[in-house]
DNA sequence: CGTTGAATTGATACTGGTCAATTCTAGTGG
DNA sequence: CCACTAGAATTGACCAGTATCAATTCAACG
């Protein structure tokens, strides 16, 4: 879901251009639609559907998730602003998407956006680039969920959630927008296994909770190293 | 890694039609190039190189993995004839690849790669088609290491190969390329628990070994309820 | 045949799961 | 403003599944 090579590409994303005819960024695409605003709970897609449309999102946080034939519910990931959902869908959706807190997003046909993606030079390496990254993030999670022990899949997600809204690199003072119960269907535990774990961490002096939704990292880079992340500085 | 509700959309792609100059199908791209050979154990590329080619697999089986900070191995997944690396590489490879068995594979750069498909109205849907099968690949194998026990992934991990290496529908018997140790670090156990698995699947008559890398799929609707899998059939 | 690495099996330890309280927190109504 | 309530979060005791460590068996090859 984040892919820290990748990500600086997304920063070049350019200011609103005035624009007529030939959107220059993914996001122009969007930008004309009306917002649609969801309740958390609420689903802007399910899977199998027939896939219609992508949606951009603008403002809160949504989960992806399938439901398994015994009823176990697998997030594969989250969306935060800025989020594309979709973009890998050909006929049908491969997963649910809900709201997670109020949401609110713009919606274009998938014919309407790949019809301008594909006349455009320009959009057309953008998509590129996006699914790639889509396909960096699902690679780190198959190796965080078949490699990584507890300390190291909680750390990791907090790291991660940090580098997501933290647009500022030190605010080490992250709001989780989602249940314990999310987090553990998409590091793959339970919701006691998530409580110890960040308990422990806790204890460790690692991180602080202000509130249960509010987590202060106190010291990122012993949370790199038990997240298992290479520490890129002590070269 | 096999996406059934995508697949139709490949289906609408027009006959071959017999071009000279624009290849009408992604695959026309590598047939001209002349056929590498690699023996088990050498590198196509490797992590972190920069991504001047793709390569198409020609004959033979390889494994794409990443090594951890700590020393693991996660192997993110096996390729086949037919498949693509590199694909969703943007500017440097994301992972390892490597021969499992010999492997006789062609090559083209990226560069060309991405202009003829760029140039073809052809070619473009079918690069979008192949990106969102290796998603719903990746999707799947997220839910695997995160949510399913030993005997579920090992009956997963069968049936995949199966489904993978039989054209034919009902050989039931597959000959498995990779060592137990390729398999373990794949579906996240240890050597131990795949053999044990392995040994369970056996006793419980669902599975035979010829020998130790051909396995005969016994009851094949039993494995996929083992492996988690909906039966369609039963609806 | 003996050697060697892969595969299998066994005994035990550890991690995370399950089941059961208990505590916390945001609402709700008095 | 203060109980009261219901759901979320946390903690504890115990159990199950997988890892680890240690033999042992197997199979290909010289």
């Amino acid at each position: 879901m984040f892919s820290p090579d990748l990500l600086p590409a997304t920063r070049s994303a350019p200011p609103a251009y005035p624009l007529v005819s030939e959107p220059a960024d993914l996001s122009q695409i969007f930008v004309r639609q009306p917002i649609e605003k969801l309740q958390p709970g609420e689903a802007v897609f399910c899977e199998a559907d027939p896939a219609t449309d992508l949606v951009q999102v603008t403002e809160g946080c949504l989960r992806r998730y399938r439901i398994l034939p015994d009823g176990r519910r697998a997030i594969t990931g989250f969306a935060f602003p800025g989020d594309v959902l979709g973009l890998a869908s050909m006929d049908q959706y491969s997963y649910t998407a809900e709201a997670v807190t109020p949401v609110k997003l713009r919606r274009v046909s998938r014919r309407r956006f790949h019809a301008l993606v594909d006349d455009s030079a320009q959009l057309r390496p953008q998509l590129l680039l996006k699914l790639s990254q889509e396909m960096t993030a699902a690679q780190e999670q198959m190796i965080l969920l078949g490699q990584k022990g507890a300390e190291e899949r909680v750390a990791s997600f907090l790291l991660t959630l940090a580098r997501r809204r933290g647009d500022t690199v030190a605010p080490v003072e992250i709001e989780i927008p989602m249940s314990r119960l999310d987090m553990a269907d998409y590091l793959g535990f339970t919701i006691e296994t998530v409580c110890r774990t960040i308990t422990k961490l806790k204890d460790a002096g690692l991180i602080s909770l202000k509130d249960r939704r509010t987590i202060r990292l106190c010291n990122v880079t012993a949370l790199q190293q038990q997240a298992g992340e290479a520490d890129e500085n002590s070269v």
